[in-house]
Formats: structure tokens, C-alpha cells, sequence
DNA sequence: CCTTGACTTAAAGTCGACTTTAGCTTGTAT
DNA sequence: ATACAAGCTAAAGTCGACTTTAAGTCAAGG
């Protein structure tokens, strides 16, 4: 197939799957002229590479996990990201409690109210982060070039 | 209090300071020479800030926050985030159960497994993103300039 | 008075995952 | 045979939140 099917089946733009292919996660099988070929099994391994994405792996990790053959998986590397998930699910969930109980709450100062010192005391501890274009950029990605 | 002060006080480097400064986020009262000043309680300020962006709040949406007179909290906005938060903590439930089956799971290939292909069509709704390099920056920064 | 170390600024650099651009090349349809 | 849509490459740009760098200022201690 050529990567415009490519593209269509996996729903990612042309220029991730050479992105991709330069990276190594993703093989072409050969060329038509100028023209990539990829194999019908390379929508399978973008659905793990998509799958790993979301589970909060990088790029460079997702690599690690494929050898020659294909993928294997580090079973080891799963568990641990899974417990990093509960780590973060927790924190997650607190904050949640957090900014529920600071929308109702009525202190005039904050700092007088324990629940909130509380949540001061949790945020302290780990910082994470979360885009907040992704949407913009799936929109755009759906119009683009109508 | 001068900028050294503040940065110890608050555990954020003067360039995150002055950043902020820039930013709006935090204003100086004054200055000695070309040196800053800042009042005691830009420190509740700072508290707040790392607060937000602890739960997700871009330093933008925690910019529209502050009124002149302080901070004026958009109770709507907050409910908002918990409620992307209840979202995001599913998605991230559902990984990480994903992740624990795949580790275990002996399926030769994968896309055999229902509870995989679950795993992927959860995947496919949603991406989200997570640095892995904050612990690093963390430890580099205790060490600077020893 | 002079050194010095903490502070200042503007501008550029970083990180990850892509996207965009500019300028070519080519398979395919007419 | 020729036009042209679709592919190609290398390089630069983007986004957010900072950090780093280079070059300059200056208050305070000796």
C-alpha cells in the first residue's frame, strides 16, 4: 500500500508515518520509484505505537519495545508504567477532590481552610503537565487541505 | 523581600520568578537599584500558581484567575477541570488495567486478544501526553552552580 | 576606592512530537 | 507526450514553560 492508504487507515497524517519511519518505529518495504510501500501489518504496529502514546510512553520507548522481529513487549517496563499510572491517578484524584472543594468553599482566604492546605501539600509534591491543543490540532487535522 | 528570598521561600528558581513577572502572574513591588522587590505575599501567590498548574491549569488559564485586587477564583473553571480530570483519571484506569493484562498475557499475537483490542479502541477516543524528563530537571537544578 | 557577587536584561536555547515549507521528482491519466 | 497531483527530502517552525547565556549594573563589604 502507499502511504496515502496508509495514512487513511491508520488516521495519521502522511508526514508522522515518515516522521515515524525516520524514527524507526515504522518500516516501508521498498520503494516505486520515489514512492514509499509499506506492508498491510504496518497498521497494526501503528495501532501499538498510537496505543503506547496514550498510555504515556514516548516515542523512544515504544521503540525499545520492538526488536527485528516485531514487537516484544517488556513486560517489566508495562508494570512499571502501570504503577506510574496509579501514582499519577491518585494525585490526579486528589486534585480533583481539590478544585471541587475550592469551588464550593466559602473562606475568604484559602489558606485558612485546611482542605485547601491539604491540596497545597499534595501539589507540592509532584508536578505533572497536560497539553491543552490536542483538540485544536485533531480538528484542524480533519480539515486540513479540504 | 529581594528575588533570592523569594526563591528559596517558594522553591522556584528567580529565572521562574522573573518569568512569572513577565508574565503577569506575579508582580514585584518595587525596586532597589535595578533589584526587585517583592512583598511576603507573593509567596500564597506562588503557592496558588504551582497549585494550578499541579492540576492541570495552563499558566495562561491561571493568569485569567487573578483579578488586580488578587485572585478571584472562576468557580466554573474549576468545576470544569474536575470534571476533565474525572475524565482523564478513566482513560488513564482503563491503561493501566490494558497495560497489567498485556504483561501477563500470552496471546502469540495480540490482536487476538478481546481485552486488547479493548484496550485500543479505548486508546483510539483520546490522547493525552506526559513529560518524563521532570525529575531529572529537579535533581539538576538542586545541583547548579554547587 | 575598588572588587565582587548577586542581580539585571534581551535573546536564544531546550524538550518531544510533530507540522510546515520550499523546492524537486515521478507515476498516472489524458 | 505532457501536465499535474501526489510523493519526496532536508530544514525550519511550532507549542508551553522555562532555562541558559552573554553582557551589563550596582550595593555593600573590606
Amino acid at each position: 500500500m502507499d502511504i496515502a492508504e496508509v495514512a487513511k487507515a491508520s488516521g495519521l497524517p502522511a508526514s508522522t508515518l515518515r516522521f515515524y519511519e525516520e524514527k524507526g518505529l515504522i518500516q516501508s518495504t521498498g520503494r516505486n520509484g520515489l514512492r514509499r510501500l509499506f506492508s498491510a501489518n504496518v497498521i497494526e504496529r501503528l495501532a501499538l505505537i498510537s496505543l503506547g502514546r496514550s498510555a504515556g510512553f514516548s516515542l523512544d520507548e515504544i521503540g525499545e519495545m520492538f526488536t527485528p522481529e516485531g514487537l516484544d513487549i517488556n513486560r517489566a517496563l508495562l508494570l512499571a508504567k502501570a504503577d506510574e499510572l496509579d501514582r499519577t491517578i491518585e494525585e490526579l484524584a486528589a486534585m480533583r477532590d481539590g478544585l471541587r472543594h475550592a469551588a464550593v468553599c466559602k473562606a475568604p482566604n484559602h489558606f485558612e481552610c485546611p482542605k485547601f492546605l491539604r491540596l497545597l501539600r499534595i501539589a507540592g509534591k509532584n508536578r505533572f503537565r497536560q497539553p491543552n491543543k490536542l483538540k485544536e490540532n485533531k480538528l484542524k487535522r480533519g480539515v486540513q487541505k479540504t
